[in-house]
DNA sequence: GCTTGCGCCTGAATGC
DNA sequence: TGCATTCAGGCGCAAG
């Protein structure tokens, strides 16, 4: 599933592929993909025909192409989203769901088999879109500010892993990423906020930097810029994950089996050895 | 105000 | 073999 280093790969795509180009149509083929347009899927392909889009823009995990008029088209890829670029005449995906038809031939393509993702144009969103105020930079974005993460992390009353799922802390970290770097840091994902060090905190983000980084790299590299492979696991992981997924596998670190807990309405690995469950009044 | 948990969705994998 | 169930996950929102 797309994570950060996924979406950066796909904003890179769409500057250098629908930047500079004019939105000729729209069709919405699958209403549920801009949901969250309050308008409806008709307001969505009216409002958007013959607009010139100007730049291609990131938060966490959000993206939006910034139009000449002010607005934006914002977009999240939730589980399964692409957004490619493909020629008119090139055959329509299964999960196909809105299309833009661009200048020059080409259409810019929204597929999203599950459809947790989705599109919605935001009034005069170009520079930040007001729908995605409540999130907060990423770990990679050059502003992110490290003391006050650490003083809100400090004042949270939950577990160390809800905190970094938490996009209004730390935008960016979805379940894998989290895993990897809580591993990496040696910090059990149960670990209480409140008695994280500040050593700790910055040891945890620069190993959620260290993960994200690598992902960029190989995904920037390994990927047709405009295309994440979302159906299958993208490739890259299965090679580079220490923990997650690996369920009894030996700990890269130790050699101890890592273990899977029920988490959140989904699953945590950790290695029992590098990463002890806290106990009460013991870190 | 802060924290927690549900429901959305599809298809692969698993279970009987 | 075939049908039914489980699982995966990010996010918004309701409930606690």
């Amino acid at each position: 599933m797309p994570e950060l280093p996924e979406v950066e790969v796909v904003r890179r795509g769409l500057e250098s592929g629908v930047v500079g180009g004019t939105i000729e149509r729209v069709h919405v083929r699958h209403p549920r993909s801009v949901r969250r347009h309050v308008e409806g899927a008709a307001d969505f392909e009216q409002q958007l025909a013959d607009q010139r889009v100007v730049g291609a823009r990131r938060r966490g995990k959000y993206l939006w192409l910034a139009l000449d008029s002010g607005d934006a088209v914002l977009g999240h890829l939730g589980m399964s989203g692409q957004l490619l670029v493909r020629p008119r005449a090139a055959p329509l995906e299964r999960h196909l769901r809105v299309v833009f038809e661009l200048s020059e031939g080409r259409d810019l393509r929204f597929v999203d088999q599950r459809t947790f993702g989705g599109l919605l144009i935001s009034r005069e969103g170009a520079e930040l879109p007001r729908e995605m105020s409540h999130i907060a930079r990423d770990p990679i974005d050059p502003e992110f500010d490290e003391a006050a993460f650490y003083a809100a992390v400090r004042r949270r009353r939950t577990g160390v892993k809800r905190a970094l799922l938490d996009q209004t802390l730390v935008s960016g970290i979805g379940n894998i990423y989290a895993d990897e770097a809580l591993w990496a840091a040696r910090l059990h994902y149960a670990r209480p906020t409140e008695t994280l060090r500040r050593s700790e905190v910055e040891r945890l983000l620069d190993e959620v930097r260290a993960v994200m980084t690598r992902a960029l790299a190989e995904g920037g590299t390994s990927f047709d810029a405009l295309y994440v492979n979302v159906n299958g696991e993208s490739g890259y992981f299965d090679r580079s994950l220490a923990a997650y997924g690996r369920r009894g596998e030996p700990c890269p670190r130790c050699g101890t089996p890592i273990r899977r807990d029920a988490f959140m309405n989904r699953s945590s690995y950790t290695c029992p050895r590098c990463q002890p469950r806290p106990r009460r009044g013991r870190w």
